[in-house]
DNA sequence: CGCGCTATTGACACTTTGCCAATAGGGTCG
DNA sequence: CGACCCTATTGGCAAAGTGTCAATAGCGCG
């Protein structure tokens, strides 16, 4: 452990590093718990420092909560072999196929925040979701070895909300099974990566 | 208007009908504005009775917020025609470019809450919008004319999320026409409502 | 017309949040 | 090696918000 629970703390920090001690010491808290559930004070506790330093280097408290969103729900890289040599439609299998690997082992941070994430308008929350979503839209297309076009990309940008539905039926509900799951995404993922307008 | 802004207001209700005033009073403030942004002094004022009246029928804060959730994502019931004597690619088209067009007309309401709407593991919030989604698979799978099986509906289910996510893109960012968002949508709910596992 | 039931109120106590001046860690310079 | 300065960090303050409870007052009933 960096720190321990007898350290009389009062240690003195970069700003940067203190940013990064308190998100990740704050990380578990927040996934565990609903946002107003967990006040300052514990999360203060949980990072060792005093509650005034989270407003000052966060401004306010959803500030931080969004930071450690930020920094949850981001899908990790791909770490995919060299798939160009395949045909498309075994691209696609094989990178849903690692999408759902990563939703196992990682655990359900990233299918856990759909869409709207808030349901407030223009949310901040929103936001970052989004640029998750858009984020994985990327590494998707680049995965695939399709073009990063703005288009393709808002297609994508927009099965990323099905991906996560998909994961929550076949790991929470059990509803779906992982191979149907994977026929299913890489059916549409191919749809929606292929089919041009027909007017 | 139910209630005029120069009333001496003071009139006692029937619980029932009290409940139901409040929900609709305030439900204009939470589609507008973050569920923290909205103190209680505000919605009593907004519904014109005293604060604790609303934790006296909700109990709290939060509990008057699901309530008015749960009654604002519902996706309107169907009133379409009878599809039946059509063949299931028409009537799956048909009921997706009803659901469009009501998602167009009734604002983003539905449209803004996606799947995990907050990201606290089993919030109850959650519970709501999967009771939503629930029910809009449910009357997809009547308005297309398929037969309610649990496991159809589940997969039904996961293309909820994909039907909002798409209608974002289309209504909110522009990055989709509407004939492409009618296309995709079509080809994937008869994707999801027809294909068998192979294997 | 008075009574009782209960919907409704207003005030109180507690929690939480964000702010600010005071404190002290730790590297630097004489 | 010791004093000094810069600033990261603290602890307490004031305002805001939330939930509870006994008291009040509509409204139907005898």
């Amino acid at each position: 452990m960096t720190t321990s629970a007898t350290a009389p703390a009062r240690s003195r920090l970069e700003p940067d590093a203190r940013r990064r001690q308190i998100i990740d010491a704050v990380r578990p808290l927040y996934l565990a718990r609903p946002f107003n559930d967990v006040s300052t004070a514990e999360l203060a506790a949980a990072a060792g420092v005093a509650r005034g330093l989270i407003n000052h280097y966060f401004g306010s408290k959803r500030d931080l909560f969004i930071e450690v969103m930020r920094s949850s729900i981001r899908m990790p890289e791909s770490e995919l072999p060299d798939l160009s040599h395949l045909p498309l439609p075994q691209r696609v299998r094989l990178t849903m196929d690692w999408i759902l690997q990563a939703a196992e082992t990682y655990g359900q941070a990233w299918v856990s925040v759909s869409g709207a994430a808030d349901l407030h308008g223009d949310s901040d929350l929103q936001v970052v979701v989004d640029e998750a979503d858009d984020h994985a839209a990327r590494l998707t297309l680049d995965a695939i070895g399709l073009p990063d076009d703005p288009h393709l990309r808002a297609r994508l940008r927009a099965t990323a909300a099905l991906v996560k539905s998909v994961c929550r039926e076949w790991l929470q509900r059990e509803t779906l099974t992982r191979d149907e799951a994977l026929d299913l995404l890489t059916d549409t993922v191919l749809l929606f990566a292929t089919k041009e307008k027909t007017s």
